[in-house]
DNA sequence: CGTGGACTCTTGACCGGTACAGTAGTCCAC
DNA sequence: GTGGACTACTGTACCGGTCAAGAGTCCACG
């Protein structure tokens, strides 16, 4: 049985092979009686559709957006955040019928996703920006958008408002009265610059040090939450312990509280503990966390409304998605 | 300036397109210094490499792989244990050379994924088995591997023993004496028949029903680990309150332990409770969780390996792999 | 010296569609 | 009864590669 093509089809019911297209592609070329007896005929030849490959050659779109990963991709699906910005990124691509392909960094020298994948565009996500990955797309002209991240000046970007969240974090537990303040954030290569770690330090400063206040900063890997909890131990088993604690990521938090109380602290009685994101977590923890909410699901369907505008020849300006400070329970003012 | 293709170079150097074309994709197949001579031409024209639209047609093949998922994307990345499995699958395909497609379960009428999107296999993963995506898939004749479910006799799969792990859960509580047994289980359609809901609930009767125990059973919808809480929460509040509860997931069995807390019974003092997963931080948690391991990753690799089969031909046996009992700290006899 | 094989490169067909610019025919208004 | 607009199809030219087979050239070996 040879391949069923739009050809064979044409020829079974007697008409082009383009009137047969039409009547998959663009039902208001033709009769709507005309139409039916094609897709009789194309199904009766077990004719599923046309081919994925051969229309994206024709029509020179894909139909899918790619998702450009520098760095382990078990910590972009395993940390809950980022899960969530994939999660609402899919599912708004979609709604806009386009599928989401995710490309890892080159593992091999012969495969380069950025270079042989084909995809419609792509958003940047966790990325080195000094990757070479990224100059692949570049040569492609591939429509980019670049998250959590601030690549050049001519490409689009969708960021959060994290500086003004970790100020409003700092300020908050300044207005509380600490001055013994601890900062558990994470560690990053001088290279790889985690545009998000070095923005919220920028906020935390941008509160402390005018009210003169240096803080005690422990710096972590990603991943072992084994480790947050073992920086975050070590900065609270101090002789000059922080009476509060201001964190990367709603998970840090976490670790620290976990940290302080197998050091027999209360929190927020002892310590008080500021996170970062307002991930589904923090509002049933125990105690409830104080956190910067960012909308993550806000921040994916922004990513790819701006993709989508790129893609159709615009120049969106950057986005920037506000944060908000959530004051719960694991802050409070220091005992005297 | 007009696109460079691969026509251009061969102009250009005075070469056959072909050529050119085996200087890309098959250096083999021409003297090292003519390829040096047409990668530099390629280059001063700004080719990137060819166009991988125009060699998936040619060659047949996409170089990305297919992840059907119906049902709700966020929960499929948001829950621990899938996300863990995404990431191995993405980091086993971008090894082998192909990138991953999330193929969600069509939102339009006009655009379904599984039939519209070029793939060269799908793994089907979190699927409802009467979705009509699989019926595009098979329609399609892709190569095709269905994980964590049990389709039909001819398709390849890779499973877990489920119903050995929570055979082994159950068991487990027995040994430590319990009689009234608690079970917190996902809440499935009776249509969508969540396979590995289905199989667990199997392996605890194995144990319970021929102890002659007859568990009570509360179900949670998936996500809202406040419901899970909640179901826990009255499971726990009854006057017959189970000794042990036997939970669908590490997930539900956290949610039940805080569930207990909030009525103020100890854990594994007053009531025993057992996970499924061994998710990451099962070991971490207080009390350290008593749980059934699966290996996800493993899985996941498992799931490629198979899918690379089916598209090279094979007919691989279903897979079916291990579970183990992890006893940590979350179980205990009952007191009398 | 003839033959065969390895190494290079070329030729022509094909992958399965879509875009765009026609070309008939039909219907209606003036 | 003629011009114009509209509908319904068709013809042709791509889209940008890869495959398989063939054709020179050069060298080794019998």
């Amino acid at each position: 049985m040879a391949k069923v093509t739009l050809q064979s089809i044409a020829d079974r019911v007697g008409v082009s092979r383009m009137t047969v297209s039409n009547a998959f592609s663009r039902p208001d070329q033709l009769s709507a009686e005309l139409r039916e007896r094609i897709l009789a005929a194309a199904d009766e030849l077990g004719y599923v559709g046309p081919d994925p490959s051969a229309r994206a050659l024709a029509r020179g779109r894909t139909g899918s957006v790619g998702l450009l990963i520098n760095g382990s991709l078990s910590e972009a699906f395993e940390d809950a955040v980022s899960a969530a910005f994939l999660a609402a990124v899919s599912d708004e691509l979609a709604g806009r019928g386009m599928a989401l392909t995710v490309m890892p960094s080159s593992a091999t020298q012969s495969f380069v996703p950025a270079r042989d994948v084909a995809v419609d565009g792509v958003l940047v996500y966790i990325c080195d920006p000094t990757a070479p990955d990224i100059g692949w797309l570049e040569r492609r002209k591939l429509p980019m958008v670049v998250v959590d991240h601030n690549l050049s000046e001519g490409t689009a970007s969708v960021n959060v408002d994290d500086r003004g969240g970790a100020r409003l974090a700092a300020e908050h537990v300044l207005d509380l009265g600490h001055r013994r303040i601890g900062i558990v954030t994470l560690e990053t290569d001088p290279e790889m610059l985690n545009y998000p770690a070095r923005e919220r330090m920028l906020g935390w400063h941008d509160a402390l040090d005018p009210a003169g206040i240096e803080p005690v900063v422990v710096t972590t890997p990603y991943h072992p939450s084994t480790a947050a909890f073992d920086s975050a131990r070590a900065l609270l088993d101090r002789p000059d312990r922080p009476t509060a604690v201001l964190c990367f990521s709603d998970a840090f938090a976490f670790a620290t509280i976990r940290a302080a109380e197998s050091l027999g602290l209360q929190v927020p009685a002892d310590v008080s503990v500021v996170g970062f994101d307002d991930s589904t977590p923090a509002a049933n923890s125990r105690p409830p966390l104080t956190t910067v909410r960012q909308n993550v699901a806000g921040k994916g369907r922004a990513a790819v409304a701006t993709i989508a505008a790129v893609m159709d020849g615009a120049q969106p300006d950057p986005v920037m998605l506000p944060t908000e400070l959530v004051v719960r329970e694991s802050t409070a003012a220091p005992v005297r």
